[in-house]
DNA sequence: TATATTCCTACAATAATGGTAGGATTTAAA
DNA sequence: TTTAAATCCTACCATTATTGTAGGAATATA
């Protein structure tokens, strides 16, 4: 079981750029410099990210990235599977060819539930959460969903929104 | 994210001692070509599974393995967390010391929650429930607590038990 | 034009996974 | 008492995944 350094960094970054919430891209060094991260490995990362739509890239001098919503709208599972890829905690559960018994696996099930329980759980925290969190005080323009306003114990919903 | 082979093969294994239900000792040899699973390895498993108690192991000739509770009272949690280690996904959820922000660390708190959900989960399956799942009739002293008795949505209960 | 940035690809060190090998020990059965 | 079948123990090893590093190419601003 294990989330790896990509999701961690990724996640973090993204917190970064909410928190930071400029109206300029934000280059990568200062991203990378104040996580300690490399920045090589981060640019990675972010590549990634913005391929899946969760960022916008800047190129070129003054570049940097953007959030491509606003934080409220951006949850963990997003940015995790975007960068750990398959969550699956068995491969045959995305991919029931790679076993013959995988139709009539009993623990199979138990992995998928596994699987679907924890990306619930990551669903359920937005960026704007995480800042919340952080003891940040809310942007207007995420105040109209709080984040805090979703049933605590459904966590197969998504809070804020 | 992921479960490694010990995890299924000890689950898949504990399975099957709990559906044989044999008063004598099951021998590994059985259990691994039928569930097609290297005996040296299982050998390793067991041993550990042995070592926390969820089996008895009895050596020499015509030994085995033998459930050391009833499956009703075994959870998939303890097997795997036996055989797998730790379950966090985060290191620094097990050891805060590995990262000199973890007491105020927002992304920590979260990794932490999908552990506790993780292994929530596998609490909430036994190897009765298992069984029931494979379609077997249950036990007469595994009968008085119906492996699907407790509330579905409650994922932090044991079901049975 | 110089500079700061993202983007791309290849390589590599380290750690984890998934075993194998070879016995030593124990104990029931022949 | 011997043999055989089983667990137990430890070391090794091949493969894969992780976690980067390196070096530059492309892009766009100042």
């Amino acid at each position: 079981m294990n989330i790896s350094t990509k999701g961690r960094y990724a996640s973090r970054a993204m917190l970064e750029l909410a928190m930071r919430n400029s109206p300029e891209p934000v280059p990568l060094k200062t991203i990378a410099s104040s996580q300690r991260i490399s920045l090589k490995y981060l640019e990675r990362i972010m590549t990634s990210l913005a391929g899946e739509g969760l960022v916008i890239s800047v190129r070129g001098k003054s570049g940097g990235y953007l959030l491509a919503r606003p934080a409220a709208k951006i949850t963990l599972d997003e940015i995790v599977k975007t960068v750990e890829g398959d969550m699956a905690p068995v491969s045959c559960v995305t991919d029931a060819s790679l076993c013959g018994r995988s139709a009539v696996c009993v623990t199979r099930d138990i992995w998928r539930e596994v699987e679907d329980t924890v990306l619930g759980v990551l669903r359920s925290y937005s960026l704007a959460h995480l800042m919340a969190r952080e003891g940040f005080a809310r942007q207007p323009d995420e105040s109209r969903d709080a984040p805090d306003s979703a049933p605590a114990l459904d966590t197969n919903k998504q809070r804020g929104e």
